[in-house]
DNA sequence: CCCTCGCCCTGCTGGC
DNA sequence: TGCCAGCAGGGCGAGG
């Protein structure tokens, strides 16, 4: 799915049509996502005011005046359309501001979610409790991952992708800081080393940082807000260029981790 | 606790 | 052209 970056660009991009704009028409179309709507959705944001947005892990949230955030989470394949054209296949839940702009959340394989949640027990709410640090802010530590992987056997790629180690990394972007690092996906976590975490955390802010920078990355179905195309996926090193050569000259491997596709480059990192 | 696996759902692509 | 297998960015629960 969109993963951090992908979820703060789409949630930046929400905020231009819907901070301090009052929510006037709520439409749900199909409440059945990953879970059931709430049952008061459309009671709770119709004429509620967005008070403001954020981002929590890969959870965009959108406050407003009732007390209560709207979380949403786009699974795989989830997006916002703004400013439709017209109806499309998949949109979900279609809101109206006051001044008349419209934003569907569209997602097709509806692994997605729609939550309530009351504002000021966000942090304990079920889906965030567990959840690690964010990794662009400032206690994502190298001594952090050290503590976390601590006798972990697990490859170190699984563990970065565990939500409760690291709040928002995904396959894409666990795939390219690894090779940022150095670091073989497949090592036992419990055995990277301390200048290997070192190297690891300004590897994964980095890919964040610029990715968010360019608009997130672009694949498939994931589109931002706007409608306009993130440019990240250009600059992948490794995701997605199985057999191509790396920057090494090496061809970029792939294998099957955990059920998903891991990225590497066996020269680059060891 | 930790680790792995399989499933949720739909659509697209590539090979025959 | 049609069909079908394989693949896709996540998260969760079951079972060992």
């Amino acid at each position: 799915m969109p993963e951090l970056p992908e979820v703060e660009t789409t949630v930046r991009g929400l905020a231009r049509f819907l901070e301090g704009e009052r929510i006037a028409r709520v439409q749900v179309n199909r409440p059945d996502l990953r879970r059931p709507f709430p049952p008061d959705l459309v009671q709770t944001l119709t004429g509620a005011r967005v008070t403001a947005m954020g981002r929590r892990a890969k959870y965009g949230l959108i406050h407003t005046d009732r007390e209560q955030t709207m979380v949403f989470h786009l699974g795989m394949s989830g997006r916002w359309r703004i400013e439709p054209e017209k109806p499309e296949k998949h949109d979900h839940l279609v809101l109206e501001t006051e001044s008349g702009h419209v934003l569907a959340l569209n997602d097709a394989r509806r692994f997605g979610s729609v939550d309530l949640v009351a504002t000021e027990a966000l942090d304990s709410w079920g889906p965030f409790a567990g959840l690690g640090p964010e990794p662009l802010g400032p206690d994502l530590t190298p001594q952090h991952l050290k503590r976390a992987f601590s006798s972990r056997i697990a490859p170190v790629k699984q563990l970065l992708l565990d939500q409760t180690i690291v709040a928002g990394l995904g396959n894409i972007y666990v795939c390219e800081a690894l090779f940022r690092a150095g670091i073989r996906p497949d090592k036992e976590a419990g055995r990277v080393s301390l200048p290997a975490l070192t190297r690891l955390v300004p590897a994964i802010q980095s890919v964040l940082s610029e990715s968010i920078a360019a608009g997130g990355s672009t694949i498939r179905d994931y589109a931002q807000p706007s409608g306009e195309l993130g440019y990240f996926a250009a600059s992948w090193q490794v995701y997605g260029r199985e057999g191509e050569p790396c920057t090494c000259g090496a061809p970029v491997l792939r294998f099957v981790q955990g059920g998903r596709s891991t990225f590497w480059c066996r020269r680059c990192q060891r």
